[in-house]
RNA sequence: GGGGCAGUAGCUCAGCUGGUUAGAGCACACGCCUGAUAAGCGUGAGGUCGGGCGUUCAAGUCGCCCCUGCCCCA
């Protein structure tokens, strides 16, 4: 190998790289990645013959399909269960998520949660159970279907609505399509399911339709009709006219958005006073026609009163009858009225189109809910609102309801608004109001409003309609102490959001007036009216049931509209039973999850013993009202003492069986954009998880001539979410796997639609028209562990978490780099070292660093465990994350010479950083499941004695007994006082490599300093000075200052502290502390002397002005700063061992590679190398070292001439 | 309209049961180190803790009111 010049200084070299880095935009899309996340861009050089015993860490991606591959051949997933066997359970419930949408960033969130905790209990000694589960029953998967057979009812369609359209089509047909649809997505969820890490056992997974899941569902189901809690009544429901049918509060909660709607007050003249108008407010003008009473607080006072006429002439008034507290202003008052007074008053109605039906009719009634809001009055049309439909019950008031379950105004309407949607007549109604002279005030309001979750066009009306119901309220109380049981995270979801929904509770609205779903297991006789439920398919045959097809599927014939078919003879009568026509609210089904899933009671049932309650839930905020309320009211009606006796079930009758079925649930924010919206694909800002796990997603393409032929058009939510500059070139291919493809420039625009981007007509077509393509993402993706460790780590579950590649990557440097260069530095050792575990590993060495990072390793492992336990994600990933930057930034920084000493020394440090290197991996394993295991394997985990096949196996680590508080904290002062002492360099100018001859250190607590003896050493090497001195000395540039230390004092003197606090500060430090050292200071206040012992006082340094210090509170550090020609000389020596260091680096040289150095150079560098010639040799490892005299030679040492050569030896 | 959560540095977030220099990361500036090296480290600047009132010797932390945002409900 040649030789080569290298002289150019150190600081040179840095700014060229920078250079060279700043001029390279990234000319290789695909390749180039940023700073920060390629660890090295060589190979190592070679470091012994054969393979190394440790082996590279790849990169995030490699990594991640090196372990998935490992996963997978070995089945480790299965063997761990195995291996558990026998070990008490863990018990844990998959929420099922519904596979007919892709899955999106929330999802992996939710994913990685819950895989997290089960990977840790594994570890901890349970056997954890991790049935995956399909949700496939419902509205989303119905509107689903109906949009891909393109079924709308409406004006363009001859159907009045969908439901009639699907009868049309035929049920038996569409329920093939559900169960089509249901599954449409299912290998993009079990590709993220692994690719992010999540072990859950897909194969054995439970299915909401399949018949033993609906069984189960009517085994419930039967329980509480048997008890009376399942009824037949009228209520008041959220309901969608164009689907025809109610929807659940969930459902409705979905579809909430703001629009602008009429805001009219009505007229409402008085019978006996017809010059008195009742002035009421509504939003909904259609429910005028169907009026029947007004509604008045009766707590509040009315008032007759004259106002000004709105829009009327100048001066013209008119008699209103309202709340006082609310009269305009100029209102001149005439009457007043208690609430209570005006009931019965009767009123004539804006509209007589029917009569009431069910009772009186257009009087004032009394009604608690009535705010004082507008006028204090409130319209009140008992069909269409939940507070009217009771307060009409309560009050005897009939019932009037003009717009019929299609939402349009039936027969009895005027032919104007007859066969009108409802929406529709609202202006209809208004302009009629108008010029009947009804109407006072006419505004438009802007208030959020639901709409049909699936077809967001259709607005839901409140109806009254009949039903099936589950009577929940009657166990309020009971579900309320449930909740009480129950450990959320965070805490105020069981009294905030959860206890406030359970205290709210209203009666389960269970019926729906549709067709795939679980179908309502009751039969009713039409001779004698009789009613029966029925527990299952073979509790039907026993009663003699027919009309099974044999020939449908097993899971089809529990469903519509095979089950239809199956009569019962009636025991009563001995007439015909036939099935009720609605199947329930899908919601019942994934409540029923915890014993459906293995179709108890009629199987599974040791297994359902074994499975409850469960340990550990966790899903997204949005599913209080879901399944975290299905889940405990069905188990807190279902699983009562009786029942569980009956089943041999645990119930600790002490706590009443509670909580059931879930003892801690992790509630979840929602993943957000960068702006902190949540992620949607609707709205477009949305980006598929595939980006971030593999760098590409694919999106549908559709054609816009507006762009130029190289450009994709994007959405301007998505291109932002997607976190790259506009100018950011990325590939696009056809197929998934493809090479080369074009590279397109993003372009902003409108949004076309989820997951859509457009190109120029003629770049689709060149490519062949197709109509989905895959982006492939200029940058290296960070995968799977970088995406868990942003959910972990970021902040709490429970909040929002602001997804952007920046923050992953933040993340991923923090963390995965940093453990990652670690082992990088081990191995390098190692390797050279011929550190072999099975030989040298677990020494217990003396050396403090060892020692204090076994101490640290420890407190970890306590820490961790501790959060763990209780359920405190975050606080154990930043306590993890916080020992890797200790291990890094202090143990390998200062434990660098013994590493590639030789000997003893290097065997006591690379057996601990094995050690600690292998526990980490285990710590981390819930985590970064993907690097622990490559960490582990490299390590030879497995290998080891002891060793599991997979870090997933392992025990969870348990603490050694090396934790040292002492030194811990004496280390945490040390890594102070370098901190300080570094800061003091920088007001001294001197670089680091210049020795300094002596650091200063004076402790705002002497005594500490004789602990820290042992710990100097380390000082004098970081700061690299030759001696460290504490105390006297350093007295000359420290002020003192005294201040109370409050906490203690506050409690001795309460009133008095703000005295003695301005005494202490008046008194002159020194003898303060004079004072106090020995053995008390005596402060004279007004109410008397205090005497201040050594506790009740904060003495704290400051570096005094003039030196060259730093100080904190605990200590002050100066330096001696003057360099004399000594220092210099030993200054030179360092310097020269950077230069050749650099030059080896420059020649690629391997680290135990000798070499040859030429040194030419003035006097003052030759005298310093030769003087450190033996240091200069072993930290270059040169085995020849010639110097040549040349005050000429070409480049500068510290304003010294001087050249080099270095060849290998 | 009601309820829940949140508002702390330019940005993203910590901050335990109230205790006196309010922290971290990113970004920025300067510097350092470099046999982990397209990495790493240090220092600095940057805050009336959304606003107001109150409780207290002491409030980012507790109470009340208001403002703003998000979520849930009506």
């Amino acid at each position: 190998m040649g030789a080569e010049l290298r002289a150019r200084p150190a600081a040179q070299r840095g700014r060229n790289r920078r250079l060279w880095r700043a001029a390279d935009p990234s000319p290789h899309p695909g390749r180039s990645a940023p700073p920060g996340l390629v660890r090295r861009h060589r190979a190592p050089p070679p470091t012994r013959i054969g393979d190394p015993m440790f082996r590279e860490l790849p990169g995030a991606v490699p990594l991640e399909d090196e372990v998935l591959r490992f996963w997978d051949a070995q089945g480790i997933f299965q063997k761990s269960l195995q291996a558990a066997a026998g070990r008490p359970r863990f018990v844990f419930y998959e929420g099922p998520p519904t596979a007919n949408g892709t899955p999106h960033n929330g999802h992996v969130l939710t994913r990685v949660i819950k895989d997290l905790l089960p990977r840790y209990k594994a570890m901890r000694g349970y056997l954890v159970d991790r049935k995956a589960g399909w949700d496939t029953h419902g509205l989303p998967v119905e509107i689903e279907v109906e949009k891909e057979l393109g079924m709308r009812g409406g004006a363009n369609s001859p159907f009045a609505n969908a439901r009639e359209a699907v009868l049309a089509y035929g049920l038996d047909k569409f329920a093939q399509r559900c169960i089509e649809s249901v599954f449409k997505y299912t290998n993009e969820w079990e590709t993220l399911t692994k690719r992010v890490g999540f072990w859950v056992d897909l194969d054995d997974a439970y299915v909401t339709y399949h018949r033993s899941y609906v069984e189960s569902v009517w085994w419930a189901l039967h329980v509480l009709f048997e008890r009376g809690l399942l009824y037949q009544g009228k209520k008041v429901v959220w309901w969608w006219p164009e689907g025809g049918t109610a929807l659940s509060s969930g459902e409705v909660g979905e579809g909430y958005r703001d629009v602008d709607d009429p805001s009219v007050t009505v007229r409402f003249p008085l019978v006996d006073r017809p010059e008195v108008t009742v002035l009421a407010w509504t939003t909904t003008p259609w429910t005028l026609p169907s009026n029947t009473a007004l509604a008045v607080n009766p707590k509040h006072t009315y008032a007759i009163a004259r106002v000004a006429r709105p829009g009327g002439a100048e001066g013209e008034t008119e008699l209103v009858l309202m709340a006082e507290a609310l009269l305009p202003p100029g209102a001149e008052l005439l009457e007043r009225h208690t609430g209570l007074e005006l009931e019965g008053w009767r009123y004539t109605a804006p509209f007589s189109w029917a009569t009431a039906e069910g009772g009186d009719a257009h009087k004032v009634v009394c009604g608690p809910h009535v705010a004082l809001d507008q006028t204090g009055v409130v319209h009140t049309a008992p069909a269409y609102g939940e507070d009217d439909h009771r307060l009409a019950l309560d009050k005897g008031i009939g019932l009037l309801q003009l717009v019929g379950p299609d939402g349009r105004f039936g027969a009895e309407a005027p032919e104007w608004v007859r066969g009108l949607h409802f929406k529709e007549a609202d202006k209809h109604i208004i302009r009629d109001l108008r010029e009947r002279g009804l109407l006072f005030k006419q505004e438009t309001i802007r208030h959020s409003y639901p709409f049909s979750p699936r077809s967001k066009d259709d607005p839901l009306m409140q109806l009254a309609r009949p039903g099936w119901f589950i009577k929940t309220t009657a166990f309020k109380d009971e579900a309320l102490a449930n909740n009480a049981a129950v450990q959320w995270l965070p805490e105020h979801i069981r009294d905030g959001r959860f206890g406030d929904f359970l205290r709210n509770n209203v009666d389960w609205a269970l019926s729906r007036e549709r067709f795939w779903g679980t179908p309502l297991p009751i039969w009713t006789c039409a001779g004698c009216g009789q009613r029966q439920s029925f527990p299952g398919v073979a509790a039907l045959k026993a009663a003699g049931a027919t009309g099974f097809d044999p020939t449908v599927d097993e899971h089809l014939a529990v469903h519509k509209p095979w089950v239809d078919k199956v009569t019962v003879p009636c025991a009563a009568c001995g007439g015909v039973m036939e099935r009720v026509s609605e199947v329930i609210d899908c919601w019942f089904d994934s409540g029923c999850m915890p014993f459906a899933q293995f179709g108890f009671p009629h199987q599974g049932v040791e297994r359902f013993q074994q499975s409850f309650p469960a340990d550990f839930i966790s899903e997204a905020v949005d599913q209080t009202r879901g399944w975290f309320y299905s889940l405990l009211m069905i188990s807190t009606m279902v699983f009562d003492e009786q029942t569980c006796q009956k089943y041999g079930l645990p119930y600790d009758p002490e706590a009443r069986g509670l909580p059931r079925p879930y003892r801690n649930c992790v509630v979840l924010g929602h993943v957000c954009d960068m702006e902190g919206k949540k992620e949607s694909k609707s709205s477009g800002n949305y980006t598929s998880p595939d980006l971030v796990l593999r760098g590409r997603m694919k999106m549908r393409v559709v054609a816009d001539p507006a762009l130029k032929p190289d450009e994709l058009g994007m959405g301007k939510a998505a291109v932002r979410s997607i976190d790259l500059g506009a100018k950011e070139r990325m590939r696009m291919t056809v197929g998934e796997l493809e090479e080369g493809g074009l590279h397109v420039t993003l372009k902003e625009g409108p949004h076309r639609g989820k997951e859509t981007v457009a190109l120029h007509p003629d770049t689709l077509a060149a490519i062949g028209g197709p109509k989905e393509v895959w982006l492939h993402a200029p940058f290296e993706p960070p995968g799977a562990d970088a995406f868990r460790w942003l959910f972990y780590a970021a902040n709490a579950p429970w909040t929002n978490t602001r997804l952007s590649l920046r923050a992953i990557r933040e993340g991923q440097r923090e963390f995965h780099i940093r453990l990652g260069n670690v082992y990088s530095f081990f191995s390098i050792y190692a390797n050279i070292a011929g550190f072999d575990p099975a030989v040298h590993a677990g020494r217990s060495s003396a050396h403090v660093l060892d020692r204090w990072i076994r101490g640290e390793l420890d407190q970890l492992i306590v820490s961790m465990t501790e959060h763990l336990d209780g359920y405190r994600i975050y606080e154990a990933a930043r306590a993890l994350s916080a020992f890797v930057d200790g291990l890094s930034n202090w143990y390998v920084r200062r434990s660098r010479d013994r590493f590639w000493g030789d000997g003893e020394a290097a065997l006591d440090a690379l057996s601990t950083l094995y050690g600690v290197l292998l526990e980490l991996s285990k710590l981390a394993a819930p985590f970064v499941p993907f690097m622990a295991e490559g960490l582990y394997l490299r390590l030879g985990g497995a290998e080891a004695a002891g060793g599991q096949p997979s870090v997933h196996m392992e025990a969870w680590p348990n603490p050694s007994g090396a934790a040292d508080a002492a030194l811990s904290e004496d280390m945490a002062l040390i890594r102070e006082l370098a901190s300080l002492g570094l800061s003091a360099r920088a007001t001294v100018g001197v670089k680091v490599r210049q020795p300094l001859r002596a650091a200063e250190v004076m402790l705002a607590d002497p005594a500490r300093a004789e602990r820290l003896a042992a710990l100097v050493p380390l000082l004098v090497d970081e700061l690299n000075v030759r001696e460290v001195h504490f105390g006297a000395e350093a007295a000359r540039f420290v002020d003192f200052k005294v201040k109370p230390n409050y906490p203690n004092l506050g409690k001795r003197l309460g009133k008095e502290m703000k005295a003695c606090a301005a005494a202490l500060s008046a008194a002159a430090p020194a003898t303060v502390r004079a004072g106090l050292l020995s053995g008390g200071y005596t402060l004279t206040l007004d109410s008397g002397p205090v005497t201040l012992s050594e506790e009740d006082v904060v003495v704290e340094v400051a570096p005094r002005a003039g030196f060259k210090a730093a100080g904190s509170a605990a200590a002050v550090v100066a330096l001696h700063a003057d360099v004399d020609d000594d220092l210099r000389e030993e200054g030179l020596s360092r310097e020269l061992v950077n230069r050749i260091a650099g030059a080896r680096k420059d020649l690629d040289l391997g680290y135990t590679d000798r070499i040859r150095v030429g040194l030419r150079g003035g006097a003052a560098v030759l005298a310093a190398a030769r003087r450190f010639e033996a240091r200069l040799r072993s930290e270059t490892l040169a085995v020849a070292l010639d110097f040549v005299e040349d005050e000429q030679a070409p480049a500068d040492l510290d304003g010294h001439p001087f050249a080099l050569t270095v060849e290998k030896a």
